[in-house]
DNA sequence: GCCAACGTTGGC
DNA sequence: GCCAACGTTGGC
């Protein structure tokens, strides 16, 4: 899952306990989180549009799929008048924080790894904020960042 | 700051 | 229903 530091950090995250991920406003990325995230499911934080871009830490589904609520406050920035609801567009997960990476794994290093190759990260122009994991190279940026997976 | 890709919007 | 215009994302 990315973000843009700016708008909502890892540190905000651990700060936090737990967070909505509210905002997202795209189908494919709606769909991920409605159908295929899991309580439990393991998530790599990323921090987009920043020097290097980088993944900065583990967290995990603590809520699945459920409607996202900003879509109808008119006083949140994630506002969408065309939806309402009674039936909802679009959908959220809760995560919480699992382990910091000891140290961040970062945009150009994951490049450079051929183990991490076809990762959807990787690809050019993958603009998607979530996107799908594979397990090997899930525990490779683990790995990166210092972190075992087993011990997770 | 540039710009490619891509999603969305709206006129026709 | 097509497609041009426009806005957004996000790496570089």
């Amino acid at each position: 899952m990315k973000s843009e530091p700016d708008a909502y950090s890892w540190e905000q995250l651990l700060a936090d306990g737990s967070t909505h991920w509210d905002g997202v406003r795209n189908y494919q990325a709606r769909n991920l989180m409605r159908d295929d995230m899991k309580e439990g499911d393991l998530v790599l934080f990323y921090h987009s549009n920043c020097k290097p871009p980088h993944v900065a830490g583990v967290a995990q589904v603590c809520k699945e799929g459920y409607p996202d609520f900003s879509a109808w406050d008119v006083d949140s920035n994630y506002y969408d008048p065309k939806t309402d609801s009674e039936e909802p567009t679009w959908m959220m997960v809760d995560i919480e924080p699992v382990a910091t990476l000891s140290t961040t794994v970062e945009l150009p290093d994951m490049r450079a790894n051929p183990a991490l190759e076809g990762m959807a990260l990787l690809q050019r122009f993958q603009r998607l904020s979530v996107q799908p994991v594979g397990e090997e190279h899930f525990a490779e940026v683990c790995r990166m960042g210092g972190l075992d997976t087993a011990t997770i």
